[in-house]
DNA sequence: ATTTAGTACGTAAGCGGTTACGTAACTCGG
DNA sequence: CCGAGTTACGTAACCGCTTACGTACTAAAT
């Protein structure tokens, strides 16, 4: 035997010359039914703005998240099956997909809990951005959301000294959403400041949504000092219709956002916000999975990511000396 | 025979039920192996910016036809395989993702010529914005970059009189950048103007490479009454260079992109460019190849999709009037 | 020269579904 | 009550590869 394949190399050479002469190509079924593993792993997500504009759309939480666990199946020999569930679709398309893939990356809230603990029974899955790991008892991978809210409402707090800071939440169910609105939460109860239960205004992580927001905060009267909202996209809305209205952000009212999208860093004024690893999600998630498939420990695992405040303009600094704090 | 299974429902309601409690799941392997169909359609890309910021990267183009394309594949009842090509790792990587899907999605070069002609012997495969699809003899999707350019050119020359118009081109060996050069070019033609040879300077698409370009334009000392760019990314570079230089856009001189990426609108100015139907670029692409799995048709498609003027303020107008102008 | 070990290749049994067919039961008209 | 036609289910081959094992052959040891 000269080599792995059991066979001598000049046999083996010769086959693979004229495999690769008439074009021969192995079929992937055939082998992964023999070899009981397909070489591909799964990433299921919601399709949010399901109507939306055919172009032009934002650079999705999502897409940054396909593209790191692309690199990480990738660079492990593996391939990325995505598929996105839109409404009540899930069901269906997540047993096709299992039928198909070693393992299954689940992001936010794709699949109702009780499916994706009956998948989790099956093969390798993990959630990703949903603390709903704990309950469903399969692997998860999710960023510090609370932590990375608290810092940046410290520093509106403390830095710039506002004492009358609104939020504007995401969907409720959304569990980043929740931890957001948790971590600033805390800083206001560390800041001795009055805690509200709920958001001012819930907005649904759209730009139209932190517009429409806006646009609530002020029929109210009285704008608040700061604005913190759940998300950039929302932040871009309530941005643009406060300029709209001739209010001077930051000097008026100082606002921010949360992911750090591309777009951030310019707008007038540049968004201070709190940077997520978005790459590194994806390819975190496909890691777990590849781990999971090798060994046979049962346990859960649970990592989360840290984010990190990045200050701009729009928090009413001129500097940029924070950036990049690490909150966990 | 009460319904196409071939087995009467109440039979069928019983496995089916047994086959959810224990958590069955289908083999895909062995189901496409006897199927001969996988029921995956894959796409190829090139991944640029492999060593950059791991997060906060802009909306880059494939993500949405990424989004676009898996849009299809699902509603067809297929799956979406995504794998980026790096460097030269392309070879084998094809070949594994080949082996495992009914057909084959190639964007722009991720593959060289042989490769995707030997694959367009084995399986269905659609080139997506790339011209090489008639070298190669395989079908192929691509946008009208040539006439969005023209009408994006002659905006700048008719409406805004202006004469002295520079180009900054994206890579030399990129055919849409070739084909955005050619239609810049006709468009001065037309307008009896002086037709260069070459792009003023030629940059990399990337939004540091935007930057790059107006820096030499601006050490050459004169500059033009407009400065074209061949993708929106370089004209962010172009436009923040101009800024910090106290070049004042549009009024000293006008800057124009192409791709219409979300971040467009959030500049300032807004950007004029021309926007391309990036989802339905991928979704058509899908289509492309799931109609040929179902023809013997042998001869080569070539779809080419519109795309359309979007008219802000970077070029010197106030107006939106010409907005959606389809050019093809 | 004959055994022994080791290498190189042939062979057949699956992997888990699908498909094509065969057979048993059941329907119905005459 | 019987045979033709229909319906419902069993059965086995097969998809193309992997794996395990068996056999032929070569080289070194007795």
């Amino acid at each position: 035997m000269q080599n792995a394949s059991g066979y001598s190399s000049a046999t083996r050479d010769r086959v693979l010359a004229i495999a690769a002469e008439i074009g021969w190509l192995p079929s992937g079924s055939a082998r992964s039914l023999a070899k009981r593993r397909s070489g591909i792993v799964g990433v299921l997500f919601p399709d949010l703005d399901a109507g939306g504009d055919a172009e032009a759309e934002s650079p999705l939480y999502v897409d940054q998240v396909i593209r790191g666990a692309e690199r990480a199946a990738t660079a492990a020999g593996d391939a990325l099956l995505i598929a996105a569930t839109r409404g009540s679709s899930g069901h269906d398309l997540a047993m096709s997909v299992a039928g198909k893939v070693d393992g299954l990356v689940i992001v936010a809230r794709a699949l109702p809990d009780d499916d994706v603990a009956s998948l989790g029974r099956r093969l390798p899955v993990v959630v990703l951005s949903d603390r709903s790991g704990r309950r469903t008892n399969v692997d998860s991978v999710s960023v510090d959301n609370r932590g990375g809210m608290r810092a940046l409402t410290e520093h509106v707090v403390h830095e710039h000294g506002l004492r009358r800071v609104g939020f504007v939440g995401g969907p409720r169910v959304s569990p980043d959403s929740q931890e957001r609105f948790a971590g600033y939460r805390e800083a206001l109860r560390t800041a001795k400041l009055p805690v509200p239960r709920t958001p001012d205004v819930i907005g649904d992580f759209t730009d139209a949504g932190g517009a429409r927001a806006a646009r609530k905060l002020l029929d109210r009267g009285e704008l608040p000092e700061a604005i913190v909202c759940g998300n950039d996209e929302m932040a871009l809305g309530v941005l643009r219709t406060l300029i709209a209205a001739k209010v001077r952000v930051p000097a008026d009212v100082a606002v921010t956002g949360f992911d750090n999208l591309a777009v951030a860093d310019h707008l007038r004024p540049p968004l201070t916000t709190v940077g997520q690893p978005m790459r590194d999600l994806g390819a975190a998630a496909v890691h777990a999975v590849l781990t999971r498939l090798g060994s046979e420990d049962a346990t859960r695992q649970s990592v989360v990511l840290p984010t990190r405040l990045v200050v701009r303009r729009s928090c009413g600094c001129r500097t940029t000396a924070l950036n990049g704090r690490k909150t966990a």
